[in-house]
DNA sequence: TCCCAGATTTAGGCTAGGTTAATCTTGGGA
DNA sequence: TCCCAAGATTAACCTAGCCTAAATCTGGGA
């Protein structure tokens, strides 16, 4: 017997590599060993020991020197992870105050200690959200994602007018300044103007007046945005 | 390295075995190695080992063969998972519809895994409650507990009146066999008649008509009473 | 007082999950 | 084609917590 308490019959620790790999794999599949280690901040033979006690439980599937996929039951526990982990957040926001910088490590901890039955009391109180407080699309019970087609600022047109959609939940202090440029999820601006050699994207928010903004080409990568039909003169 | 992800600074384990030693104090201290094997269900040898585990932190004192007593900081991070477990269990049942019967085991987890911060917030929502859905005190942040003088229902006198003020949180099936007999934390009833032997308890519960209840001695044992002021004919 | 039953501790082992140091693989550039 | 740097794996080791079996302490009754 070991570890921890369990509510989705893995430990802690599968839990948090399931996740990690499965937010790795949209960013290109195989996942390598690198990738997880520099993820989930642990060297990497220890990533290399646990995904063959993963590959033997036929959570992922692993070539040796290439990397892990996941396999369908590993998907699986992995989505439910991330539903747990984005309804918490939500949870969190909306009937508790916290602000959408600070939700994260909280949930982080609570995702692995939360039941299945908790989850969805959560989600009824919230009216089954679609969506969590940084935008991200919130797995339904049976492992359904939305499909987001989103773009970075940084690639989005000059003159085009956009809508920031979704932002990643793990940096408080991007979360923090975001905010105070008066951009959440749902605000649209325009793209006014970009600088060649990654350069700043310089945006005009509504409101009167209108306020210009630049923004440095990292953070404008962060931002995933919807291009929205109609140009602006 | 290790283990768990940190709230209190102390391992999962070790915030198990500080709650229930101070549990079992209240039946009596120095607390015997067989006792703490027993609550936490694991085997006499291992509680050996933690013990000694937990004196090298000074969160207990242990006298070899005789048993253990927590320290002052023993004593403070005890009371920090207990009121922990008060909060959440009385946030679930008032915030997201759980029964009495059902929020042992959901808690037991989350004590482990909520912040202080999340601990103040559900505490200020629920309006700094004193006690949890089962009667129990819930300590103050600085780890003040109310001290009850209560009398198991078993010792209440024949031809008193008595209200039920508390009940273990540990048998749901025992909480909701007492639901089911309409008592639950503030009902006030008459005590009627007691068998000897350790024979039932009978009970007069409020309502029109009255209804007597006959309640087993061991059941009566775990019903903590106040006896109230003013006998009845 | 002595002795034995029951409680406790020690000894020795196991697993999960982490570490560093050393050894392989792999693929891209000369 | 060859070689080497980067990345992956293996080897060897560590700790927390658990286990069973064996040794040891303690206290109550004859």
């Amino acid at each position: 017997m070991s570890a921890d308490a369990k509510t989705t019959g893995y430990s802690r620790s599968t839990e948090d590599y399931l996740k990690a790999i499965y937010e790795l794999e949209t960013q290109g599949s195989p996942v390598q060993t690198s990738a997880i280690a520099e993820a989930l901040e642990i060297a990497p033979p220890s990533v290399s020991g646990m995904v063959k006690r993963l590959s033997e439980s036929d959570l992922v599937e692993h070539v040796p020197y290439r990397g892990v996929r996941l396999t369908d039951s590993g998907r699986r526990a992995a989505l439910r992870m991330v539903r747990r982990h984005r309804i918490v957040e939500t949870y969190l926001t909306q009937k508790l105050g916290y602000d959408w910088d600070s939700v994260h490590d909280e949930a982080e901890r609570l995702e692995h200690a939360v039941s299945d039955e908790l989850i969805e009391r959560m989600a009824m109180a919230l009216g089954n959200p679609q969506y969590d407080p940084h935008g991200a699309p919130i797995p339904t019970k049976d492992g359904a994602v939305e499909e987001q087609d989103l773009l970075p600022l940084s690639d989005v047109p000059v003159g085009s007018m956009a809508e920031l959609r979704m932002v990643s939940d793990r940096d408080p202090d991007l979360l923090r300044y975001i905010a105070s440029l008066g951009l959440k999820v749902g605000v649209a601006f325009e793209v006014i103007g970009r600088q060649p050699f990654k350069g700043p994207v310089t945006i005009r928010l509504p409101g009167t007046p209108p306020k210009d903004q630049a923004i440095g080409h990292e953070l404008a990568r962060a931002l995933q945005c919807w291009e929205l039909e109609g140009e602006v003169g």
